[in-house]
DNA sequence: GGCGGCCCTTCATCTCGCCGAAACACTTGA
DNA sequence: TCAAGTGTTTCGGCGAGATGAAGGGCCGCC
């Protein structure tokens, strides 16, 4: 469900925090007893002294449910991945082999950010790791497929891979 | 100024809090220790529990002016680099390598202000710098990157650099 | 004018990821 | 049981990215 509020910690999760809020998505940061105050403008964002009575959190997460709710459908949603590995999104669906529903339910898991390649291997293969290039070779599949769906998969460097919504950017000269 | 936030105490202030609400002006309740939380979902409207520190207090207000006063403006965030190398920005966002995320932590850590050249050599190259314009290499090489999310590394000569948002200066003579 | 400070290009090297091709494994239906 | 279909893994070459060294150009400032 993706107007569910997610807790930040602040400023800790900062980075958290920017990802959610490139998704548009509702959070709630928890700010450090000795943090300053953070400066929010977003309204899909609200913030709350630690440590706080549950009731106050409890109360904030809703006000940013609603607001979130309100907001209607318009904004990034994720993809959705069902259980028989078919991966929707926006309307379009396409069905993934075992392997690469690991894989991407473990891409899904960090929309936006970036999943390490030995997290990915656990994934992928929880009994333990297959060969070297096991891994390159599904990357490469799943790349295809998800494309179909407007989906893309980046690649960042000895770190690992991102899942994001396809999208053109503008690298000219 | 219709953009002034009023502060109004909370149960007690009740219909005040509704007068303001019918005007469409913002207001940040104080909320009594005791009281239960309030239900709120007007973007103009926040709430804080009673005693607060007067920065957080602060910290709301600004937070609905600048909403109130909203429609546009860009705001005053900073940049997030997370651990991955991915540095985040109004939504978009770039990988940094090992060297050149490490000085931009540095530069990051004092965002708006100069940073030296020796003292962003250190945080470049911890064990050692190596050789004689290693850093102006990688200074150049990081600016590409960074302006493609629309940030900018300015020169401040014999000083050190200094990280900005990109804005277009008009250099006339 | 000269010098120091900075910018930018080019080159060499190394690491890491990409990907075609093909072998292998498992399931299912005739 | 055999064969086709589907999914998984390995091999090996290629290419792109990261880093650092060197050389030269430009420009402001004294």
């Amino acid at each position: 469900m993706d107007t569910d509020v997610v807790l930040v910690r602040w400023p800790a999760e900062r980075s958290e925090r920017d990802r959610l809020s490139a998704l548009g998505r509702p959070r709630l940061l928890l700010v450090a007893p000795d943090a300053p105050a953070p400066a929010v403008e977003d309204p899909l964002e609200d913030w709350v002294r630690a440590p706080a009575p549950d009731t106050d959190v409890r109360a904030r997460v809703e006000t940013l449910r609603r607001r979130a709710a309100s907001v209607g459908s318009g904004s990034a949603e994720e993809p959705s991945l069902d259980d028989d590995g078919v991966l929707r999104w926006h309307g379009r669906w396409v069905s993934l082999p075992p392997v690469e529903a690991r894989l991407t339910r473990a891409l899904l898991d960090r929309f936006g950010a970036v999943v390490g390649r030995d997290a990915l291997a656990r994934a992928g293969w929880p009994e333990g790791a297959p060969g070297r290039n096991a891994l390159d070779v599904h990357v490469l599949r799943l790349r295809r497929r998800l494309g179909e769906v407007g989906l893309a998969i980046r690649t960042v460097r000895s770190r690992g891979y991102l899942l994001e919504a396809y999208t053109t950017y503008a690298k000219e000269a």
